[in-house]
DNA sequence: TACCCGACTTGTTCTTAGCACA
DNA sequence: TGTGCTAAGAACAAGTCGGGTA
């Protein structure tokens, strides 16, 4: 299956940048359709893809025009209401229209409005003197930073270690729990007993020194305490593209000036003017005494943060103890929203207790605020999985302090995920039989689902949510596709350069989640490619491509066809039965440990490259290939060599030279190897897919069929969160098949 | 049905720990 | 024995999905 995809793999990301391209023009199909999927990454280069951002606003003024335009339009779908569920036939007229009386419907972009709320009533509550001793840690950072204040952590009773011991075996810390090996629990109830010590807040504000000056037009200026920090978080992203970002800096010198004195807001009116650059070399000293600091300094900073992480990072969850995934409080700072974000530079505000919500066992101690606080609410809700949340600042949504994914309420989800996709597996030739038969049913709204889902298996793109548009980047998904992302290449012009069979030539150029491209030209069915000259015939650019089709309808869609089914299931299932098949495809038994290790990867790499996981490629990078390209060089001459040696040495001495000759040998195809594993790899990533897409057992069974150390694969990390899947896999006798 | 939102997963980027090497 | 550099992990942004409400 993965012959057809045809990547093209561009780095939109940059460094975080707002990856905003230009989708038309200088596209011209200059390349093979049948290209080598990997290799170059150039068809537009970044500077091209960064101008335009403005053809979005454009985008939505359009949209919300062209409605009145488009004499179709049923008022709202009211009439569809009572279709209770289940797509059967009760739908009215419209929908049942064949495809002469079709006529595009037109989406509206979501609205929100009712959700500014926290923005603008901002100001209250600047309380920023939560420093309290007895409760935080750290009670202040010197900026000298030496004596290194002993962190008052609220426990007085923690345990010393002996400064010299390591503890650090997971099951020092938290219980190995074989959930898997146990009844599993009723439906909806998530645990039955909670208990943790809340969230770990954000160290308070630690003032510049009188020394580091802000300027304004050229002038220094002592600022006011909450300006200043926020000046502090300005200054971290002056080596970073935001700072040059129209977006960025507006939003930022909004939400700046909101918390100075009425002084300084007078004063400071112009981002053009602060000079923050005193404040940036400040900190970035700081980091470097930091990092000079002596062996013990760091220690024991090491063993502080241990001491946090056992007291903030653990619960005990239905009597065993478990690690906490983010303990910690997000700090405040400056949002660094990806992509062309229209909120990014807004500033996050601190998260005071006053903020947070407890969760937590109705018969266990609730955790205590930092003295002279309070919490927000303190509820007993176990039908769900968080230990806190509380509101974000910027775009008013919902963060939580979760357990983290060794432990057994995310291993049995993530295990259950597994489960669901190799359910699909066996029932994937009916839905696609069934999917390719719909292509031509008459009902628009049919055809739009199958062919729709015939992208999502074929493609695994992501199902592609509605987004409100201002609230967020403009970034697609299947569901949410528009005309202008894809276009159809007519078979008489393919056919002249390549007679063969692939005459319905699709191409993708979208910006999917994070504002990574998705650039991919792909042979598809007759029937999909008429279906799509269908959809978009009468339809501007900016118009959806599935009108008839959202991802509520369709999942509901898949839920009736298979229980638990929905679009990101298909993501995993094709993730994980290419790395199987890939496997099988690739390992040579005979081969060496550093070999197979390659095979793997480069299985690794295909579904990654499936999943469009990409990553920035880096100058680093691109230096540490030359590294390893003259170690390679070094190396080759050290076998020379040796092998010289080895021709003349004599007796007990020639065995020796021999040694060392087999040895560098070894050597030499080692870094071979490494050389063509990082080239392969250079803009795709592998970590995304490893983590969420692969079923954990296909690897455990792959090292233990071809005797590859678990390890070479599967970081501590890695092993801890899927020890469910190690376990199963090890303990059973036959190989384990997804 | 539209819309909103809570909860949870997936994803990239930032930061650090720890390793190979001078 | 320190230095520079990755790879691993932390941080946190951005998705998916399903249920409630008007």
């Amino acid at each position: 299956m993965d012959v057809d995809h045809h990547h093209h793999h561009h780095n939109g990301n940059g460094n975080g940048s707002a990856a905003v391209y230009d989708s038309n023009g200088n596209d011209e199909i200059k390349q093979e359709v049948k290209e080598e999927p990997m290799m170059s990454d150039d068809d537009m280069t970044f500077s091209e893809m960064m101008k335009k951002d403005k053809k979005k606003k454009k985008r939505k003024a359009e949209s919300d025009e062209d409605d009145s335009g488009d004499e179709y339009k049923p008022e709202t779908k009211n009439h569809r209401k009572s279709a209770s569920k289940k797509n059967g036939k009760k739908h009215s007229e419209d929908e049942e229209e064949s495809e002469v009386e079709y006529k595009p419907e037109v989406k509206k972009p979501k609205k929100k409005d009712s959700k500014k709320r926290n923005r603008e009533s901002s100001e209250e509550e600047s309380d920023a003197d939560y420093s309290d001793e007895d409760v935080k840690p750290k009670k202040k950072k010197a900026s000298k930073d030496k004596n290194k204040p002993s962190t008052s952590t609220p426990k007085k009773d923690v345990k010393k270690e002996p400064p010299k011991k390591k503890p650090k075996k997971e099951e020092d810390v938290v219980d190995v729990w074989e959930w898997w090996k146990e009844e599993k629990k009723p439906d909806g109830v998530k645990w039955n007993s909670l208990q943790h010590m809340g969230p770990l807040f954000a160290p308070a504000y630690v003032p510049l020194p009188d020394s580091v000056h802000f300027k304004y037009a050229g002038e220094r200026m002592k600022l006011s305490l909450e300006a200043e920090e926020c000046a502090t978080f300005y200054a971290g992203v002056l080596d970073h593209e935001y700072s040059t970002m129209k977006a960025f800096n507006e939003n930022f010198m909004k939400d700046w000036r909101k918390v100075m004195t009425s002084k300084e807001r007078e004063k400071i009116t112009d981002l053009k003017k602060c000079d923050f650059r005193a404040i940036d070399l400040y900190q970035k000293e700081q980091r470097e005494i930091r990092k000079a600091m002596t062996k013990e300094e760091k220690l024991k900073i090491k063993e502080e943060k241990e001491a946090e992480m056992k007291i903030y990072g653990i619960a005990v969850i239905d009597g065993h103890r478990q690690k906490i995934a983010n303990f910690r409080i997000e700090p405040p700072g400056v949002f660094r929203g990806r992509g062309g974000h229209p909120k990014m530079g807004f500033i996050k505000k601190r998260i005071m207790p006053e903020d947070v919500i407890i969760n937590c066992g109705k018969d266990t101690p609730i955790p205590k605020p930092p003295a002279g606080h309070k919490w927000k609410e303190v509820r007993h809700d176990n039908t769900v999985t968080w230990l806190c949340s509380w509101t974000e600042s910027v775009l008013g949504q919902n963060k939580y302090i979760m357990l983290n994914p060794s432990s057994k309420i995310k291993g049995e989800k993530d295990y259950e995920k597994y489960e669901t996709a190799r359910r699909l597996k066996k029932k994937i030739a009916a839905i696609r039989a069934k999917y390719t038969e719909d292509f031509k049913d008459r009902e628009m709204r049919v055809r739009q689902r199958a062919t729709a889902l015939y992208f999502i298996d074929k493609l695994a793109l992501r199902a592609g949510n509605e987004k409100d548009v201002d609230e967020a980047a403009d970034t697609v998904g299947c569901c949410s596709l528009r005309v202008e992302h894809i276009k159809l290449y007519d078979s008489a012009k393919i056919e002249e350069t390549d007679k063969k069979e692939k005459e319905y030539v699709v191409e993708f150029d979208f910006l999917g989640k994070d504002s990574i491209r998705y650039f991919n030209r792909v042979a598809v069915e007759k029937r999909v490619y008429k279906n799509l000259g269908k959809f978009i015939e009468n339809k501007n650019p900016g118009d959806d491509l599935f009108d008839r089709l959202d991802t509520s309808t369709l999942n509901e869609h898949l839920r009736s066809l298979m229980d638990g089914l929905t679009v990101k299931v298909f993501r995993t299932y094709n993730a994980s039965i290419t790395l199987q098949e890939q496997l099988q495809k690739l390992t040579n038994p005979k081969d060496s440990v550093a070999a197979k290790i390659l095979s793997y990867n480069r299985a690794n790499r295909q579904v990654a490259i499936l999943c469009n996981h990409q990553r920035s490629v880096s100058k680093t990078h691109d230096q540490a290939m030359e590294k390893l390209e003259q170690k390679i060089k070094d190396k080759k001459k050290e076998v020379k060599e040796a092998e010289e040696a080895l021709k003349h040495a004599r007796g007990a001495e020639k065995e020796k030279a021999q040694k060392k000759y087999d040895r560098l040998k070894e050597q030499l195809k080692k870094l071979k190897i490494a050389r063509t594993d990082k080239d392969e790899n250079k803009q795709i990533a592998l970590g995304t897919s490893k983590l969420n897409y692969l079923d954990p057992r296909i690897t455990v069974a792959w090292c233990k069929e071809h005797d590859v150390p678990l390890e070479k694969v599967f970081t501590k990390t890695h092993r801890e969160k899927f020890r469910w899947a190690i376990d199963m896999t090890n303990s059973s006798d036959e190989k384990f098949v997804f």
